[in-house]
RNA sequence: UCCCCAGUAGCUCAGUCGGCAGAGCAAGUGGCUGUUAACCACUGGGUCCGCGGUUCAAGUCCGUGCUGGGGAGCCA
């Protein structure tokens, strides 16, 4: 007989004569003259509840079996004769494949976020866990689909870098030296090289030829970061697009966001729930009002103005040139708009170098995308096209402009307009679930002094 | 890296003014029951985070280190 998953089984409109699943044992209860065994096999949420009879071989051995213990189980799917589900399951059978000990850390309670991060090799057999990284498996797959359905292509950009491009933040080194020696000459690569930062400037190499594009992969950071919405190692979603100016991009970035979150609405319902009823009563009114709403777009200098007229108590000072503070962006999106925002055009100087300068020279064609509990979400820009006005700027950032000579390339050859943003899959995750601590959306977080599992 | 808070049974936590180490859940035993975070009774279970100090006496006060959490910066 073939086994079945229990999120097939559950969802039977009829009884079925014949069953076989498989999975781990949430709980079980003793009756009279039998036992109650709630089995999950990570397939929904949901566990299906198997009737054990005394009559059924080797009961005294079912009753011994303890939660996290697994089992395989035959027998006929029938309707339930109790309250709380619909299907259960009367056992022909129940084959005992392994026992937990006493000691299994999962207990048929509820536990706190701490404790299972310090057991996450065992915290996605918890509901909350597990239907968090369904939800996670899920939106990786909308998203490819999304950018499959617009004609997008796929790139993988490497994970193993030549040179500190992007310049954002502090660097992973990768090397096959030994400690103590720091001849790159010798190195692997002869060279030095880092783990990516960023699969942008690849990116875009490939946007000039295959025109949409987008890259989706790990992403690594060596900032000793330690809050709740920064991990060394995580996921980023990068597209690129040619012909597309600022405007497109934002345009873009508010339909993704969009159509990501009615995906994940739809193919995660069950799961979604879980998050709204126990982690955030708010989760559903949030999504629903981003997904009905315009994003609002507020230059950089609009977003001063409003900053500066309001009565609300900021620890930083505004003023052009200094960068938005979490506290002015959560402002902007909790308060003042209550939905999400993308503030644009931001001044040059706390902008990178490939972030195209606009007509007024003193800002670039910058976009963030602000959403409510969660902050930046998606960083972007329209590209620096123009040559000489890359090249000036890069001078000015003193960066080794002879290191970037393939990138300049780009704009020697049939340079275009482009544009495009990066998207933290994990923030993503964290906006959909109302998770609040980003290590609880990766399976195996990684932060500074932490790289268990 | 900076600021704040916490660390007590397997888990969640209480512990008053410095004076015998506690509860619920979990585990074990027995009972009851179409139960569903089952229920009832009993039993076992402690390096009070580590180190040092003050004191007749420290879970409690002081110093220090470690670990965890919240916030900030950096950013996705």
């Amino acid at each position: 007989m073939e086994r079945i998953k229990i999120k097939k089984l559950l969802s039977s409109d009829k009884p079925i004569e014949q069953v076989l699943f498989k999975g781990w044992v949430r709980t079980r209860r003793d009756a009279k003259s039998f036992s109650f065994i709630e089995v999950n096999d990570g397939s929904c949420l949901k566990n299906i509840q198997v009737i054990a009879d005394e009559t059924i071989p080797h009961y005294t051995d079912i009753q011994k079996i303890t939660t996290g213990s697994a089992v395989s189980v035959t027998g006929k799917l029938i309707e339930s004769k109790g309250k709380g589900q619909r299907w259960e399951v009367a056992a022909e059978n129940v084959q005992i494949i392994s026992i937990a000990p006493e000691n299994f850390p999962l207990q048929k309670k509820r536990h706190s976020d701490e404790f299972l991060r310090t057991i996450a090799h065992l915290r996605p057999r918890t509901n909350k866990y597990g239907a968090a990284f369904r939800i996670r498996s899920e939106l990786a797959f909308t998203i490819h689909k999304f950018f499959n359905d617009k004609g997008f292509r796929y790139i993988h950009t490497p994970i193993i870098t030549g040179s500190d491009c992007e310049g954002a933040g502090e660097l992973f080194r990768v090397t096959t030296l030994n400690a103590g020696e720091s001849d790159f000459d010798q190195d692997f690569f002869g060279k030095e090289s880092n783990l990516t930062v960023s699969g942008q400037l690849s990116a875009e190499m490939f946007a000039l030829s295959l025109g949409d594009v987008y890259t989706f992969g790990p992403t690594f950071r060596a900032e000793n970061s330690n809050t709740s919405r920064h991990v060394a190692e995580f996921w980023m979603v990068e597209p690129e697009m040619s012909f597309c100016d600022l405007s497109g991009n934002m345009s873009f970035a508010e339909e993704m966001v969009k159509n990501l979150t009615v995906g994940i609405l739809d193919r995660c319902a069950e799961d979604i729930e879980l998050f709204a009823r126990f982690v955030d009563k708010t989760l559903m009114a949030t999504l629903e009002n981003l997904i009905s709403s315009d994003f609002v777009q507020l230059p950089y200098s609009e977003a001063l103005k409003i900053l500066e007229k309001t009565t609300e108590k900021f620890d930083y000072e505004v003023g052009f040139g200094k960068d938005l503070q979490s506290e002015h962006e959560r402002y902007l999106t909790e308060k003042y708009f209550k939905k999400p925002v993308i503030v644009y055009d931001y001044p040059k100087q706390i902008k990178p170098f490939y972030m195209r300068l606009n007509d007024d020279d003193k800002t670039v064609a910058a976009m963030d995308v602000l959403v409510p509990r969660i902050g930046e979400i998606i960083g972007g820009s329209q590209r620096e096209e123009r040559l000489d006005v890359l090249e000036t700027r890069m001078t000015a950032s003193e960066l080794p402009v002879d290191q970037y000579w393939w990138y300049l390339d780009s704009r020697r050859y049939g340079t275009v307009p482009h544009s495009g943003f990066g998207m933290g899959f994990e923030r993503f995750l964290m906006m959909l679930t109302g998770i609040s601590n980003i290590r609880d959306v990766i399976p195996f977080p990684r932060t500074p002094n932490t790289i268990d599992f």
